[in-house]
DNA sequence: GTCTATATGCTGATAGAC
DNA sequence: GTCTATCAGCATATAGAC
């Protein structure tokens, strides 16, 4: 930790570099950001750019594989809710919530991870499959099984289409680029409200078809 | 019709740039297709492209408008079967029925009309208004209505979270470049079977939600 | 209408002075 | 470590020969 601190105080501008770097791949996508633009917002000289990292997309994969490493640590949280609780009700609420913070929620680390990952699923770049990999599989897996869990007599084609009815709702926030930012969150609530609410919605589907099914059998 | 077949004998180089043109933008965006590709794989002079069309921007906007044109009518079927239809149920199955013909058939236009929401979604050209004013725009306002009339005691939070959730689950079909394209299509069925049976999952939540509350309220 | 040649500008990356 | 100058490559677009 001393490490990174004394680092910051010994070079400046490779922390600015890539604090801008990370601003602008989030906005602007990887395409679009230019390593003069970079440079600029870093207030850094151009050259210093490729000095300090190899090139463009070296520096591209140190900011993305930064970002997912942290994501990973509360995900692992869900894997242990699944085995813990006998129940898939919880489970199913804690993974939901886990999604909707990620790619609702307005704090940098959310918003940098959601528009990495809404840039990778539109204009996916070398470092997709490591997403996949590192991230992405193994959260849906989570999913996967919980739904087997709560649909245990469901045919493979049922269940998936329960899993894509899920991963739908959860990755539509993914998008905020305007116009279509106006679509998805809600001026009504607040956000953090906004996102119980989507919880309860997402959740509250699956959980009243189950209890449905249950009460026509009774 | 004879019109354009003849201009498609005298002019065969306006033709083939404009499949050619079509082709990649979908496949590669906007920002990705470059006026040589587009030239290469039309088999024609790179200077054409600016002679037929005055700039790579134009070319875009006749391909982006032309294919929305098409669109816009089966869309409004939609709007005569809410008057004409006393109940939503019907015209909700529709409203789902349409919107996941469009993003998840194979077929030319559905597949370029998928690509071009896709990329205008992610990376917005200018374009990205016309599109909202003559496709988008109208046609979630349809499915704004129809919830209204399916749940009209609804708080307008509860309302929109619902509608949210609606168009989640059909735009997540928006997004298959790989590997995303291995979660949301179904391999165990047939494409119409997976539409099918989509719009069952999509449009049953709301229905069973419905009469379960309605059942408990006997 | 179709071609070659070229103008102009931006990209990532680097050589070499200081 | 930081700077200027510059490279090679590709982008869109156009001028002018044929």
């Amino acid at each position: 930790m001393n490490e990174v601190r004394d680092t910051k105080k010994i070079l400046p501008a490779y922390w600015h570099i890539l604090d801008a770097a990370r601003e602008l791949f989030a906005e602007l996508g990887y395409r679009d950001t230019t390593v003069r633009l970079i440079a600029r917002k870093a207030e850094v000289n151009g050259a210093s750019v490729n000095y300090y990292f190899r090139s463009k997309e070296s520096l591209y994969e140190t900011i993305f594989s930064e970002a997912f490493e942290k994501v990973s640590k509360p995900q692992m949280g869900l894997v242990a809710t699944v085995k813990d609780q006998g129940t898939w009700e919880a489970a199913l609420d804690a993974w939901v919530g886990f999604m909707l913070g990620l790619f609702l929620s307005e704090d940098e680390e959310s918003s940098l991870i959601r528009k990495l990952v809404a840039r990778e699923r539109s204009m996916p770049t070398q470092f997709c499959a490591d997403l996949f990999n590192s991230f992405f599989n193994p959260t849906i897996d989570i999913l996967r099984k919980l739904l087997k869990m709560a649909m245990p007599d469901s045919a493979p084609e049922e269940l998936h289409a329960a899993f894509v009815s899920f991963l739908g709702q959860c990755t539509c926030f993914l998008n905020r680029d305007p116009p279509w930012d106006k679509i998805v969150v809600c001026d009504l609530v607040s956000r953090q409200e906004w996102i119980e609410l989507m919880r309860r919605q997402i959740v509250g589907n699956i959980k009243t078809r189950l209890s449905f099914k249950t009460a026509s059998i009774m």
